[in-house]
DNA sequence: ATTTAATTTACAATTATTGTAATATGATAA
DNA sequence: TTATCATATTACAATAATTGTAAATTAAAT
């Protein structure tokens, strides 16, 4: 497939960029809404997923409620507030090898550790 | 809560116990209406609820498009097929302990992790 | 300039999940 | 045992996230 970025894909991406907080793609919608007011929702979703495709950014799935979105696209891990459902990148090398044996038969492309937690705001207010 | 073990919950523990396929909510559904033929979804979704409230059962957030249960509530981890999502369990002990300093003031309470790669199966159908 | 494929938009549709209200069930106390 | 009452179940509607469709638009390539 031919990749083209169009002027919204430049924006979802810029916006991804310097968005720390793993959004979702309604808040992503949300905020290019500001610079695009006709922007649709399909584009969105069409966009996330074509950059996820050309490995510019990650789907993350640890949230029970919706997909979020990560803007770096290499391996690492995350923590997610088992309260608000906040959740930080964790850029630390784990040693979780999975020799032959117990991979079940899989041929194994890549791994994750999810950390659950309460994040520092959510513990203030207990 | 007082937390009633009805015929309806019964069999849909029973049912988890004995499925190695980590069912979705409508897997479970299908399933329990052979026993059941009036269950009502809801009855399922709750009850999966009420399994996972009393630490029977829990809950994986692994499945892009739907949520998954798992029959074994104590900590160990999973192997997704990215192509047909086919879950299986690991039971091994990784280290993958995060010192504070890197767990961005969160007040950790568990991990798991989520291996990619392609079952045995998928791996044929190439 | 014309053709063509990719993209966007508006909107409908789908899928997973949750909410509501009436009825049914079953535990507990009289 | 029977009455009481909280809990659970069902049918059904509603919601939320995501995906599909088709027409219009854009822009790359001839």
């Amino acid at each position: 497939m031919q990749f083209r970025l169009t002027p919204q894909r430049m924006l979802i991406l810029k916006l991804l960029k310097k968005d720390t907080t793993h959004p979702s793609a309604e808040d992503v919608y949300k905020v290019a809404k500001k610079n695009f007011p006709n922007i649709s929702f399909k584009t969105v979703y069409n966009t996330l997923q074509v950059l996820q495709d050309n490995r510019l950014i990650q789907e993350l799935i640890i949230d029970r409620r919706k997909k979020r979105y990560c803007p770096d696209p290499k391996p690492h891990h995350h923590i997610i507030c088992t309260e608000c459902n906040k959740v930080v990148d964790v850029h630390l090398k784990f040693n979780t090898r999975l020799n032959e044996k117990r991979a079940e038969g899989f041929k194994i492309t890549g791994s994750k550790v999810t950390f659950y937690g309460v994040c520092p705001e959510c513990n203030m207010t207990v």
